[in-house]
Order: C-alpha cells, then sequence, then structure tokens
DNA sequence: CACCAGGCAAGTA
DNA sequence: TACTTGCATGGT
C-alpha cells in the first residue's frame, strides 16, 4: 500500500482549490455533537434550522435538553429530518454522556481515543461516521471521517475499487496522512466541498472537479 | 412529478 | 457478510 503521496497529493490539490474552509462552525463541543446527530442524511442548511430552534430557546447545554420532554425536542428540530429517530438518538447519547461522564463532555474527551470511539458506537444511534465526526470535531482527537461523499469521490476517480468497508476506507487515509486534527478536518471538509459541487449523485461533474483538471495521475487501488 | 441530502439500526438470507 | 427497509423535512 503505497498511497502516501497520492493521498497528500489530492489533499494539496483541493486545498489550493477552495482554501481554508475553517470546518464544523459551532459554538461549542456540545453543539458539535448534536450537530453529528442532527445531520444524518440531511444537508447542514436543514440542521441549522433545528440548531437555531434550540438555540433560541436556551436549550443547547446537556441538562436543559436532557430534561425537556421528547415531544418539544421533536418539534425544535423537526426541520432537520427523521426527527422522531433523531430525537432518541439525541436522548439515547445525553443519557450515555449523564451515566458514562457525569454529563460532562471534557470528561469523556480525557478518554484515549480507539477505547472511546468504542464506547461511542454502543449508543444507539450513533455510528462511524457520527462517532468519527464527534471525536474529530467537538474532541480534536485525530481519526479520519469518512461519509458518502468520500466514497463516491474515490470510486469516481478510481482510487478505490469494490466495496470497502468504512473501516478500509479510514485506514488508507489513516496509514497514508500523519495523524494531524488539522489535517483531517480540513481533509474532510475539502471532500466534502468536493463532493457537494462537482460529484453529485446525478450530477457528476467530474471533467470540471479539481482533481480531473490537475491531469494528475492519481490510479491508487486499495486491496 | 421524481430524486436527493455530511446515516443508522434492525431484519433477512 | 451483504443486501433491504424505515425514518421525514426541505430543496432542486
Amino acid at each position: 500500500m503505497q498511497g502516501r503521496e497520492t493521498l497528500l497529493q489530492i489533499y494539496e490539490i483541493l486545498n489550493g482549490h477552495f482554501g481554508n474552509l475553517r470546518w464544523w462552525p459551532a459554538d461549542s463541543p456540545f453543539e458539535v455533537a448534536v450537530g453529528a446527530i442532527l445531520t444524518q442524511n440531511t444537508t447542514w442548511q436543514s440542521v441549522e434550522r433545528a440548531i437555531s430552534n434550540l438555540k433560541s430557546q436556551n436549550l443547547l447545554d446537556q441538562k436543559k435538553l436532557s430534561t425537556i420532554p421528547d415531544d418539544t425536542l421533536a418539534g425544535l428540530i423537526r426541520p432537520s429530518g427523521y426527527y422522531r429517530v433523531k430525537t432518541r438518538r439525541l436522548k439515547a447519547f445525553l443519557t450515555f454522556l449523564n451515566d458514562e461522564f457525569h454529563g460532562n463532555l471534557e470528561r469523556l474527551f480525557s478518554e484515549d481515543l480507539w477505547p472511546l470511539r468504542k464506547k461511542l458506537l454502543t449508543v444507539k444511534g450513533i455510528g462511524e461516521e457520527t462517532a468519527d465526526s464527534i471525536l474529530l470535531y467537538a474532541g480534536q482527537k485525530p481519526v479520519f471521517v469518512v461519509d458518502a461523499y468520500t466514497r463516491r469521490i474515490l470510486e469516481r476517480h478510481r482510487i478505490i475499487a469494490g466495496h470497502p468497508s468504512y473501516a478500509d476506507i479510514q485506514k488508507l487515509f489513516m496509514d497514508g496522512l500523519p495523524p494531524s486534527v488539522p489535517l483531517f478536518n480540513q481533509y474532510h471538509a475539502l471532500l466534502v466541498n468536493t463532493g457537494k459541487q462537482f460529484c453529485l449523485k446525478k450530477k457528476p461533474l467530474c471533467s470540471q472537479c479539481p482533481l480531473s483538471a490537475s491531469g494528475e495521475v492519481l490510479l491508487l487501488n486499495v486491496q
């Protein structure tokens, strides 16, 4: 598995195109964690409405959010879609936070990355991407976030073939890059921006994508 | 009208 | 392990 040069090469191309994205704007790590759950299979724009509703009621903290009725919470996060499911998921996370870490995110993030990741994955409603988003963007842990855009971009550019698992793709990046939080943060942001602009499901504007336009050879097959 | 979005869990084979 | 389905609002 070579890849190190290629992955850094891709990063440089995208970074040159988009610049610093300063991603996951939020006022607190707690807001990041809530946003990570709300954004599941949903546009960020929709999530912002939900977050805005919570903020307007001053509910965006661990204590208040865990005590308000499910129906109230559901009504507020409605614009983000799957609002009943996401209500359960938020409550499950808050319960987990209360039970295991005295409701304290600082305490949660004081644990080591991989054991903590494993614990997060036991929470119903927190899967790999959500866990990694929380760990990286809220907890400043050096873990690479893989999402639908990441997979699609890599497939379209034939950097991966077949159907590698989340763990396979994550390993590709983490073996091929230095474990830097700012790097992982910006890289994932770049991939999402690239996906939104050039690699949509129905409109693959690959010819206009910076990766195609660069003329670089980006062939790298995993496995 | 159809299709998609920064997933996940539970069920089935 | 590898599919399939339900969840739901809001934008194109």
